[in-house]
DNA sequence: TTTTGTGTTCTAATATATTAGAACAGTAAA
DNA sequence: TTTACTGTTCTAATATATTAGAACACAAAA
């Protein structure tokens, strides 16, 4: 969670910083209610206004992934818990894809038309 | 390819028009060394400046999915060819993903950090 | 109640992205 | 060579995104 932001690589920092806290609930470093560091603190540990690591926890909460309790903190709310077969399949497919020569973005579009397609059952 | 910019998507629209011609590429409308519609035929069909077509196209450039002949014009470079197993492998992934409750932007975070570290053999 | 620590809102400055207009430049057929 | 087609570059206007400062609002402990 120590990471800074790079203020050269082109990314606005709230994405950076938003990025950083997905991957940290990802990789499961937090629990379901675990309360994350203060926006100031965040914000100093980033080296960003607090305005800016407020812009990435807003966005966190617009996705589901934490909620704020006003006065009091920001909280983890869902952890995925992806499970280890379903990464393993998305590596074999990662794999195939490559090995046909597909880019990223192209596979980017491709997911997200599927996405919109894919049936929830 | 009909298809037109839609001004109050907030999606800009040398996006939608890139999207839209790298769809027709995904789904095989184009072959390899196919010219594509010159730009400002381009421009006029979709609505916009001569030079917002243009950005669309330097893009899909970048990507290798096509290339300029100045003073010809655009054509189709590689048409990845998606295998129809490897869709299906995707498709069923996705699912799995939705079940377990996980939302697209996590998705595509997940997808480009395995992107990074997969095995290209 | 007061204080301390938390998130929130409002405003404005700045940076970046997006789009268009017009002139330029290459290619190939007439 | 001239013409009619193609993509390219340069410039500027505009829109949108990004960031920060400062004041506000809520919660809980002193």
């Amino acid at each position: 969670m120590i990471r800074s932001v790079d203020k050269h690589s082109g990314v606005p920092a709230y994405l950076q910083i938003m990025n950083t806290i997905k991957k940290e609930i990802l990789l499961g470093h937090y629990q379901r209610k675990d309360q994350l560091p203060p926006v100031r603190e965040l914000a100093q540990l980033f080296g960003v206004n607090m305005n800016t690591v407020m812009r990435s926890l807003e966005k966190l909460a617009n996705e589901g992934l934490i909620e704020s309790e006003h006065g009091v903190g920001y909280f983890i709310r869902d952890v995925p818990d992806v499970d280890l077969k379903t990464i393993q399949l998305l590596q074999q497919t990662i794999s195939l894809l490559k090995k046909q020569g597909v880019k990223l973005p192209m596979v980017l579009l491709l997911l997200e038309e599927l996405w919109k397609e894919a049936d929830v059952s």
